[in-house]
DNA sequence: CTGAAAGCGCTTACAG
DNA sequence: CTGAAAGCGCTTACAG
């Protein structure tokens, strides 16, 4: 197969290696195909002869040639492009989040765009509209708590962009894909935790209860101490916001006066540093005179002293769950994916005194 | 300006409000101008009419049209994706650093891909090519300690790339946009002030001197010490390497036996938490027996008891300055920008006993 | 100041 | 299993 000698010829071969980028038009010509092959080999159509597909696929290893998404997503109206969208201020769970689609999107070709918003401003479904349809974005992560909000999914979905809810419990999406963390499994861990220690006057501070997964984590904490006979009065579940401060606050109201409890369950690791605060300002020792229990498993936790038993959420590995669902070219559904949390023990508790 | 009546054109008006978005030919059309003119327009170029701008801006508006970022960047070779590229482990600070960038971003058309790498691994800069290169990127942030590497930013100019490099100090650079953070004057700021409480048996834990930040950091506060006449010997220096475990090892080593300074500076939050640890344990009570100053104030800053003094870097800011910078269209050259940092007193000095 | 033609690097729709 | 033509929505290079 002589291929024709011309002066874009001869332009091409060096381009390749140095300055310019091959194209497809260079290895459909240099491969002695036509351009619709090598883009139906790009795209993995079962339509090509085996030795077709394998000459070709050398030669594009050889030029390093790689197809331009700018290019691709003009063609197909739609970019190579995963938008992570999120409203939450933890830090280390959005750098883990991140990373973890990152680790099913590397080689991929796709690549993460961060949106983070604030779900309690009025425009703020527009404003997300408006970058999917402006990046033609392939899919959306919906982060906690944004992924709670079903008006979010109904627009995504009614775009016809694909998306993926990481979510504290299952429920009904038809379009959507579900991972669900459990966070309910997580806080009954705890709960036998400290029931196994022997503790009976437990308390629990929790985050805003307009949270779904603040509710989870009470209710799970709740009933298991209930399915073992251990009884939670009002007064001993304090709503907080899931800040530091909030923290401090419910940690002064459980702890002042003589009738304390002798655990505490936090609905998160921020929280239940409060609580040290508090308890090293009153001279209340943990372990000795108050067992806690954080949730999140944050860095935070180790850097206390003593270190705070707390809940593992796994993130990392959700992030990539739920990356790796948006890129997966199976059109076959999925069934809802999980991630469980489980308890770290450290040393911040022991039986009651 | 009668608008010519074919199917096309029915079809274009509804499809503008509901399903399909308005393209640079709907706009042309319906404004009776040329698809040229209306890419003037989008492009800012001063050829043209200001009643034909006003005109065609107004109609854009009205159809809510946005050119697609897509067929620009296919036309123009070049995308509307900014990079950050990072390799640093601290949660907060890359969050931080990402949101300053959507400050700087947001509106603009442009969007933010996160890059993390690993400076460690041989083939790190080749992957960060492959990333610009496909992605043609439009700008690339470059934040600590990729920032330091000379080779990386080499491999950027030789691709024509635009980049920017956050860096604790300021040195030759001809084609980036450097954003120089003075770590070396927040640290003088810490001396000064510990020197004013009365301190004078001063040590310090510094970062991994593999880090141009440690230099710093470890430079600018024991020059300011030598200023006002306190020298630190050796002894009083521990190269720890930013971790919290590394401050516990390197607290234990100074804080062991009788002779222990009465003050100690941190490279950053994390290792003073490691020495509020060992503190802690001995029995050493802060600030009364020891006064810590850290350099980040990271939200754990606040969270620790007493909380920790410490330095600010601004870091959201610098984050905007250097995406601001990437996607100005101004083409002439750029100032040297300089953040810098501040001492945030808090609970966690005092004068010497 | 304005426009018609060609092209960016791919894919879709159709034909064989 | 393979290909020639038209098109995705823009910009560049040229002409006027």
């Amino acid at each position: 197969m002589p291929a024709r000698k011309s002066p874009a010829d001869t332009a091409s071969r060096p381009a390749a290696a140095a300055g310019k980028a091959a194209t497809i038009n260079d290895i459909a010509r240099l491969a002695g195909v036509s351009k619709k092959t090598v883009s139906r080999i790009i795209n993995h159509s079962p339509l090509v002869r085996k030795d077709t597909r394998e000459k070709v696929e050398a030669l594009m290893r050889e030029v390093g040639y790689v197809p331009d998404p700018l290019a691709r997503g003009l063609a197909f109206r739609r970019s190579f492009l995963i938008g992570m969208v999120y409203d939450n201020p933890t830090a280390q769970y959005i750098v883990d989040m991140q990373y973890g689609a990152l680790d099913a999107l590397r080689d991929s070709g796709f690549e993460l765009v961060v949106h983070p918003c604030d779900t309690r401003s009025p425009g703020y479904i527009d404003s997300v509209r408006r970058f999917v349809r402006q990046q033609k974005l392939h899919g959306v992560m919906l982060v906690p708590r944004a992924s709670e909000d079903q008006n979010l999914a109904d627009m995504l979905a009614e775009l016809s962009c694909r998306y993926t809810r990481i979510v504290p419990v299952g429920f009904d999406d038809h379009d959507g894909r579900m991972i669900v963390t459990h966070d309910r499994d997580g806080a009954a861990e705890a709960a036998d935790y400290l029931l196994t220690l022997g503790h009976k006057d437990i308390a629990l501070i929790t985050g805003a209860l307009t949270y779904r997964s603040a509710i989870e984590r009470t209710e799970g904490f709740v009933q298991a101490l209930a399915m073992r006979g251990v009884e939670v009065p009002k007064s001993r579940i304090i709503e907080a916001s899931y800040t530091f401060e909030s923290g401090v606050a419910a940690g002064e109201k459980l702890l002042a006066g003589k009738d304390r409890p002798t655990a505490i369950f936090c609905g998160n690791d921020e929280m239940a540093a409060g609580v040290y605060k508090v308890a090293l300002r009153a001279g209340i020792s943990i372990p000795r005179d108050l067992s806690l229990v954080g949730f999140d498993d944050s860095p935070l936790a180790s850097r206390l002293w003593p270190s705070l038993t707390s809940v593992r959420r796994h993130t990392r590995d959700t992030g990539r769950i739920a990356a790796a669902t948006l890129i997966r070219t199976d059109p076959s559904p999925l069934p809802v994916a999980s991630v469980r949390p489980h308890l770290i023990v450290r040393d911040s508790c022991q039986p009651p005194a």
